[in-house]
DNA sequence: TTGTATGCGTTATCAG
DNA sequence: CTGATAACGCATACAA
């Protein structure tokens, strides 16, 4: 079995320059007779060129890396997915670091990456204070990077974002119009800053429609994931219901919030409505459905890994891109009517509840 | 601002040849007196080698590729979590490609990594029949591969795996001592071997401890996702219950059923037993806990990039890797006694399942 | 133990 | 339009 081709084999079969056979394959000047020849001789031989080869004299790596806090992450999963697609279409590789798991070597390695130049570019997704290290590392280095919906403002990096103040306005809007008027909002984590931005933008939306804001209303988990949702919903539910209507930071704790309502029989929607925000996949499929405003996930990976390379290519300038959330309206939320109030709902019935059966089947 | 230092640069600096610094940098024979000076400049150099070059000069790529058929899959997601880790360890970078989106031209562009050796290696998770023809390119082109837990038996591949037949009887002994007599099993997707292997040890289970195997309580989903689960739950529960336990062929499904089985109404585990397989994190979240025998998820994507690696360095044997799987005990199953068949059980109580609750909470 | 020379497969420069 | 030839940065026989 013979050695794979290389540039050289094709050459001397053409009986030309290895640099005619470079220039046609990079698509410069060659006279169309040899192109003709060069074409039917690579098909034959079955050539392709060396990416390695062609990296080195490219000065290039042909590969990215990608930190996240968590790879398992549902919502980091879809990000990723567009990456993904991105990468496939760019031909080039990847180096994934989730600091969660053995941390502690963990970001000694990705700090490697950008010391030794192991890779062409860097994606840093839902960054944390602790990531700043990381972030000073590239910049010094000049090492193109793009952070996707970073947890805290940075001045001097790419960003990827969606705006969450005015979901969290349209989170308002979107209850307000149903009826409620006792809406409570369930802060995440508290350096969390989309959740800050949502909270934001749900005041403003409330004081847009003239709806009195009462800050009692607002709670707060000590963090963003289901669990916290589950636990918060454990204390928030001792208690009478004071609300009509639920916002939480994000789908996360939402989904982990319904369940133990669920749980402790809990009319979703008919005594509480419940709006999260991501729009993560498992809100298409909990019961009832999750009401959410969107994140354009996937969109959001293949915007920072396009731009990553826009800023490879040549380094572009400083810039923000934010992406817009929608409303997705679904079977946690419902109507509120005044009058509902005097006829006291009562727990839902156990078994033939039609209307969230009718959801769950649509 | 300088250029990056080159190994040249370190030679000059200190006084040597490159080949001794190249020698002195991947462990082989230098004095100690140059060692020492080669160490000391090569750390106020700030030198790192460069992994194209290397790559180059060592004929390889330094990148391996991953196909899947949705990266989105929760058990996949687990499985890549351990080939990430490994990864990391060795320093190399990664193509993924998951064949659900855009899928027209996905497998042409993994033929392409196959044909041109864009990578040094491939991994394909849970191949299927349509993946045959990426196998038979890669053994084609000698391109070391290994599948996990492929859904096909395929005689000339790496493959790691579990022992699903073991798995299968676990769960028949564990239903059996806990009391059940009539225990049925859901399949998932005909094809599934999994599905298949689990049934078969369920059904060895049975045998060996001379408890009646009755196919009537084998049911067939047509797929082996959580919708399925949901959709197989709704007709399934329309009669009433014949099984005092089921064992379904994965988590997924399990999770679909029991959705479904506790908005019906149906006390899990006082009514029915529910046992999956797989070990997805959602069921340690989910209400109550799912019972299942696991798989070892991450420990099988180390696995198969360790081998995978094994087979890069020198062409291997092949081999199938079998890793064994675990019972998971947890909330969604019960002890069943003769004695609660005379007094009815009542349906599950609304509030207060303190079985559940503790599970839950702990 | 160290230095010399060559190869790895491309691209780019600069004559022709 | 085409052909030598020098990078690209490193590894390694082979010779010293």
């Amino acid at each position: 079995m013979r050695a794979r081709p290389t540039i050289v084999t094709v050459a001397k079969r053409a009986g030309v320059a290895v640099s005619t056979v470079s220039r046609y394959l990079n698509g410069h000047y060659a006279s169309p007779a040899v192109k003709a020849r060069l074409a039917t001789i690579i098909k034959e031989l079955g050539y392709a060129p060396s990416w390695t080869a062609r990296n080195l004299s490219f000065g290039r790596r042909g590969c990215i890396g990608v930190v996240v806090g968590s790879s398992r992450d549902p919502w980091f999963v879809e990000v990723f997915t567009g990456i993904e697609q991105e990468l496939l279409a760019r031909d080039t590789s990847l180096r994934l670091c989730s600091l969660d798991l053995r941390s502690a070597r963990k970001p000694a390695i990705v700090l490697e990456w950008i010391r030794d130049r192991r890779i062409d570019g860097l994606i840093v997704v839902k960054s944390q204070r602790s990531e700043r290290a990381l972030l000073r590392a590239a910049v010094k280095e000049k090492l193109p990077t793009v952070t996707v919906a970073p947890q805290e403002i940075l001045p001097m990096v790419q960003v990827v974002r969606c705006n969450d103040v005015a979901a969290g306005e349209t989170a308002a809007n979107y209850l307000v119009d149903l009826g409620h008027r006792q809406i409570g909002f369930v802060r995440g984590a508290p350096q969390a800053t989309d959740s800050q931005l949502r909270l934001k933008g749900f005041r403003q939306g409330l004081a847009k429609r003239r709806i009195c804001y009462d800050p009692r209303r607002v709670y707060c988990c000590g963090r963003s994931d289901e669990e916290a949702g589950s636990t918060f919903a454990k204390t928030f539910l001792k208690s009478p219901l004071q609300e009509t209507a639920l916002v939480l930071a994000n789908d996360a704790l939402a989904l982990g919030f319904m369940t133990v309502a669920r749980d402790r029989g809990i009319g979703i929607p008919q005594e509480l409505s419940i709006v999260g925000f991501d729009g993560l996949p498992q809100g298409a499929t909990s019961f009832p459905q999750l009401t959410t405003v969107a994140q354009p996930m996937r969109e959001m990976g293949r915007a920072a890994c396009g731009r990553l390379f826009e800023v490879i290519a040549e380094l572009a300038p400083l810039e923000t891109i934010e992406l817009p959330m929608g409303l997705l309206p679904r079977g946690s939320s419902g109507p509120w009517s005044a009058m509902d109030r005097h006829w006291p709902t009562p727990r839902r019935p156990f078994r033939g509840n039609n209307l969230s059966l009718v959801l769950r089947e649509h």
